[in-house]
DNA sequence: GCTATGCCGTTTTTT
DNA sequence: ACGGCATAGC
């Protein structure tokens, strides 16, 4: 019986790789894309041809020409790809590029929204609601219209506004998003159309603007209001969209506004990379940009400078089995390369083990850890290996899943600061107001009423008579309201200090574990002291929230030589030398969820797609053989291999078994929930054993 | 009537 | 670990 002990992380020197934006020149196509003269340009570009890099020539390339780099506008879905693609820019372009208007269609909304806003009945001053404010908005309205009670079925908060942000995106109406998505819901439409009437007004009264309205408020004002529709669009002169099949009709719609007085627009995107139809994405939109911009030229790239043929064998596989494409088979002249791995393991322990050790032998091997990344379909399916990482002190770092600013604690502290920022904004008073013990839900609505009723003072408070047991509490926080409102000029670290007097007492109170959570709050502190005002500060923070929460096994906080943990969603656009695609298992890589709709399960493969094409050279590929979907339920086991993984898929990698061999791990019990989380391994690696 | 508390069931993906 | 929900407790 073998008992050595796991491998422990040693760091070591790594070599930093120069990033190669000049290098090669570009391929005739890539070419042809990048010195495209006026009028609309499509770009197909698969996985890793070289997209972002033709992007960004032709960005070079019209500067050359004269064009003026503040008149470029570059436009993405996500932030990641936003600030990927202007940091290249830069490095190509040099600092000219620096003046380059670009960003998320989010952010750019904003921007356009402050400026333009007022001209067309949106206070300046409007407060960004994030997705869980416009969740508690929504139940508030839900609340007032008496369709709170469980009398009958009603959707929920989150379905609501899912419900509501699909109409926006998508443009449907909402009968027929009932109809096909929630039919239990649909003969609920009126009192569905009552919350989202409701919820409207609402937010114009209070002066709060969700993410759906930056973009509707946007199209609204280049469709509706010629005048101000023809300063915005004469801001630009080119338009620059990256993954283009991430956007979504309404986009497409802002997108063809601001091109009304030229044709100067570029997209570049990959049908087969399309995952984000559940926030309204079509690559419908790709499909259609012919026809929405006429006289379109069109470049399709095809090869491929990212992978081992090796691995483009296996992702071409896997692909050419999706419904609906566009044609077209990658090929690289990276000949060659290890086929990659396909990994059974014996269950979720011995997945996480395995990974943990060939990422430490790579290591060795001389490989970054940040050249190595591990990538799962949903963001908790990484639980069990970051505890392993942790106690064996490699150093990683978790992209999606759960935010920093979706802590409970965290936005308690910027509910606060909402308010005194916006006193309207109801929600954020009704979240400090709860926080106070002996204030519950009745207590704190006419909490508001009293304050609404003196023109939204926040000193009003205090002439608010409370329940005797919650008097203490009430009088601290009337206290310290009236405190910051006669400081406005108070710099905003010194604001949350302030807060903080109140509010940690409060947390040690509520938590038991207050250490992290006060932990958090000092980061916020630090975050926040380096914005120019507290405006400032919440609109970034609601458009950009802080990066991936930095999680430093070794505790050196400069550690710059992470592994990345990753959803496959928030990998996209990024590339590894090697890739571990975890749970490649069937109710997991796919969801079981996904797995009735066949358009839903086509997303899903082509996430499968997107998550295999992140790797360079190496590729591994692992799922457990016995798993538990749910803690909670009892005996479960699978030995199904993800259906997306079949057998032409197969025959292009190379399969090993890994059991437990390695440590006598308990076989699963035939009754009863196996522990997920190995004490013993935890202690062991803790003290370097 | 209102709040505190404990139990249940649940976790997709992003702006 | 967290929100929703039912019930106990004030």
């Amino acid at each position: 019986m073998s008992k050595a002990p796991p491998r422990v992380y040693v760091p070591r020197p790594r070599e930093v790789r120069p990033p190669g934006e000049g290098g090669a020149p570009l391929n005739p196509e890539q070419r042809a894309a990048a010195e495209h003269g006026e009028g609309p340009l499509l770009i197909i570009a698969g996985a890793g041809t070289g997209k972002t890099r033709t992007l960004v020539h032709r960005v070079a390339h019209l500067i050359a020409r004269g064009a003026a780099p503040e008149r470029i506008l570059l436009l993405t879905f996500t932030r990641r790809a936003a600030q990927e693609m202007l940091a290249r820019a830069e490095r190509l372009v040099g600092s000219a590029s620096h003046r380059v208007a670009g960003g998320t269609f989010h952010a750019t909304a904003h921007r356009l929204l402050r400026r333009f806003g007022p001209a067309a009945g949106i206070a300046s001053d409007f407060t960004i609601m994030d997705q869980g404010d416009a969740e508690d908005l929504m139940q508030l309205s839900r609340a007032v219209l008496g369709l709170a009670e469980k009398k009958q079925r009603f959707p929920k908060k989150e379905t609501l506004h899912a419900i509501y942000s699909r109409h926006v995106n998508t443009e449907y109406t909402v009968e027929r998003i009932l109809a096909e998505e929630y039919p239990q819901f649909a003969e609920r439409l009126g009192d569905i159309g009552r919350v989202f009437a409701d919820y409207t007004e609402r937010k114009a009264q209070r002066n709060l603007v969700d993410y759906d309205d930056l973009l509707l408020f946007w199209s609204a004002i280049l469709e509706q209001a010629p005048t101000l529709a023809d300063k915005i669009a004469a801001l630009y002169d080119h338009i620059l969209v990256d993954e283009y099949q991430d956007t979504n009709v309404l986009q497409a719609r802002i997108l063809r506004g601001m091109c009304r007085a030229h044709k100067n627009v570029t997209a570049v995107g990959d049908d087969a990379q399309s995952i984000y139809s559940f926030r309204g994405a079509s690559f419908r939109n790709i499909l259609d940009f012919p026809t929405d911009f006429e006289g379109t030229t069109i470049v399709t790239l095809e090869q491929n400078y990212r992978s081992t043929q090796a691995i483009l064998d296996t992702t071409n596989e896997v692909i050419a089995r999706a419904a609906e494409r566009f044609s077209k088979r990658l090929w690289t002249a990276r000949g060659g390369g290890e086929k990659p791995w396909l990994v059974a393991c014996q269950d979720e322990r011995a997945q996480t083990r395995f990974v943990a050790d060939r990422v430490l032998e790579l290591h060795e091997a001389g490989t970054a850890l940040s050249e190595i990344a591990v990538l799962v379909r949903a963001g908790y399916m990484t639980a069990d290996l970051e505890i392993e990482l942790t106690a064996r002190g490699i150093p990683f770092e978790k992209w999606g899943g759960i935010k920093f600013l979706e802590a409970a604690h965290v936005k308690d502290v910027l509910a606060f600061l909402r308010l005194l920022e916006n006193p309207r904004d109801e929600v954020s008073w009704y979240r400090v107001l709860l926080l106070l013990p002996g204030i519950g839900d009745v207590t704190a609505r006419s909490a508001i009423e009293h304050i609404a009723a003196s023109g939204w003072d926040p000193t009003s408070l205090a002439g608010f008579t409370p329940p005797p047991k919650a008097r203490e509490a009430h009088t601290r926080l009337a206290a310290l309201l009236a405190a910051l409102v006669a400081a406005p000029s108070l710099d905003l670290g010194a604001e949350i200090g302030h807060i903080r007097r109140l509010y940690d007492d409060l947390l040690r109170e509520r938590y038991d574990d207050a250490e992290p959570r006060l932990n958090d709050l000092e980061q916020l502190q630090t975050i926040a002291a380096s914005h120019a005002d507290r405006a400032a500060f919440l609109s970034s923070i609601a458009l950009e929230p802080p990066a991936a929460t930095r999680d430093l096994a070794q505790g050196g906080a400069t550690e710059d030589d992470v592994l990345v943990l990753s959803t496959v969603h928030s990998a996209k656009g990024k590339e590894w030398d090697v890739v571990f695609v975890l749970w490649a298992a069937d109710g997991f890589f796919p969801l079981a969820r996904a797995t009735e709709d066949p358009a839903e399960l086509e997303e899903e493969r082509r996430l499968m797609y997107v998550a295999m094409t992140r790797a360079r050279n190496e590729l591994l590929v692992t799922y457990p053989l016995h798993a538990y979907p749910s803690r909670y339920t009892a005996d479960y086991s699978l030995d199904q291999l993800s259906r997306f993984i079949d057998r032409g898929v197969r025959e292009t990698m190379q399969r090993v078994v890994v059991g437990p061999e390695n440590e006598p791990a308990a076989p699963p019990a035939p009754t009863g929930p196996t522990p997920t989380v190995d004490l013993r391994a935890i202690l062991r690696g803790r003290f370097g054993v």
